[in-house]
DNA sequence: TTTT
DNA sequence: TTTT
């Protein structure tokens, strides 16, 4: 059935790669979305949205976007539920990316006082990372992110962990 | 910024319509979409997202949708937190429809043993309910849905009873 | 980039299949989409939106919709010219749709005096046709829609006629 | 009936706005969308979507954006027709965008030799033209945009010149 | 050239 | 008639 979102807003924080047991990639971030519309208060408030992403465009996302990245996002609103440590049942809903759209200049956070040039990479001029129909990005995979690689106190932190989800629980 | 949301599915139960102290009109309701792929398990899955609806659309989501409904929406991604009775915070990720399309042909539920036509209500052939720029829908309304009206053990169970929510907190 | 479309509305006439040389399938169909305000004059008017459709999807659509059929398109905007044969350029914009769903009620158009009656297809209660990634739809396909089969007075005036396109056109 | 479009991409040229003989704004733009899939030839292609805005967002849309300006756009799929000065029915399809995104860093085209800074606008941090529900932009508008006061040939060339078109046909 |  |  139709089941559509789109959304443009900034990163929160860097995000959050994993891998599955058998190697495949997902990412989480949350978007801040402006509302286009202020409150009572004259405030104008954000909707803070959890995204998951798959694969390819998982590691795309790890490697190009960091906090407070402009980005779109193409998905699917999706819910699942779990049991928490106290045994309450937890009701999630978050957006699931089928596409990601890095909407930064190229040349963002450049220049000034030391580094922070984006990699060089370039899918034609479209800067969008689609989920692909067939390749599983098995196994433990470079991350390029200088940002990440360069300056963090602990730049594997949530790299390349394998996290407690089997393949069968694949959204696709 | 952009924040977009379309969904078509039914409804997981008739909708709750309730009115802020400001005699304001909110109705939530539960959509169940069923996802275009099948798990590992060759199971179709569903997601069951949460709406809310304000002012006259929520009226006639009231009036014209219950329980297995087919429904369009068109809104926005929401998120808000409040204060549980244990004292943690939570986290809600919900829609906010801008507008409600109503899917089910308009003999719906019709002929059989005993009643169920929906009432008569004609907005050229649309069949959907827009959030009306300025009519504030005030006070008691009278709910016209022969479903709720006349089977339901306590009828006016969920209507027209006030909420514990100001108009502060209204999202336009 | 971003480029995504949402529709639901009703065919204006039967859809039109054909295949390109290489027998790869193509559906095209008008959607009457509905405005959901109406004009100075009081009219609700409408628009009349060229959608077309690839592959398998295609065939689906050719099978289980036909004029007046309720459906939903997921999908993105495109544009392509031609010159005409007065040697003019045509700017075209139309929907490329990349899901199509069918929102008619399972048993739409039937009973009464004789036939109509769907055939039997079932994606569990989804009904819902995505383009598949890989499997090509070669070769002449067997029309299974009874209407266009057995009442139609020249049942393969649009089925199987291969139109002058060659794969290197195709979108994907 | 469900009618939704989102698209980010790039004007191909400055936006064109008119006003209606009762003052009205409408603006005009095309977007190059690129595609995020290549063609058979390796080549990324762009769609030129036709977009329409009206009112004060019209006047936003002319004041802040130009040439190459990244936007994005939320609105609705429109069809129309015409006779052209051939006596031939022309049928054009295009956005009728409800809210315009303007996705420029606000330093844009900053720098360099000679000027070009934006004016100073800022409605929170949304940069989001949406279509108010009320106020009627009537009258001449001073165009704010120093581009196009000060550095055009014919600064006025698109700007404030009446168009024959009467308020019935406006689209709400 | 338009649908319910 | 097309944008980076």
């Amino acid at each position: 059935m139709l089941n559509r979102v789109i959304l443009v807003g900034r990163l929160t924080k860097d995000p959050e790669l994993r891998y599955t047991p058998n190697g495949v990639a997902v990412a989480n971030f949350t978007l801040a979305v402006n509302r286009a519309f202020t409150n009572q208060q004259g405030e104008r408030e954000a909707d803070f949205i959890n995204c998951v992403v798959w694969r390819k465009p998982a590691e795309n996302v790890a490697n190009f976007l960091k906090k407070g990245s402009l980005a779109g996002v193409d998905g699917r609103v999706q819910t699942r539920s779990y049991d928490n440590n106290q045994g309450q049942r937890v009701y999630v809903t978050e957006v699931m990316a089928e596409s990601v759209q890095f909407l930064e200049p190229k040349n963002a956070n450049a220049g000034g006082g030391g580094g922070g040039q984006y990699p060089q990479y370039q899918q034609g001029q479209g800067n969008q990372f689609n989920a692909p129909s067939t390749d599983r990005g098995y196994g433990q995979q470079q991350n390029q992110n200088p940002k990440r690689n360069n300056f963090n106190e602990d730049p594997f932190a949530n790299d390349g962990t394998p996290i407690d989800i089997s393949d069968d629980d694949l959204p696709f």
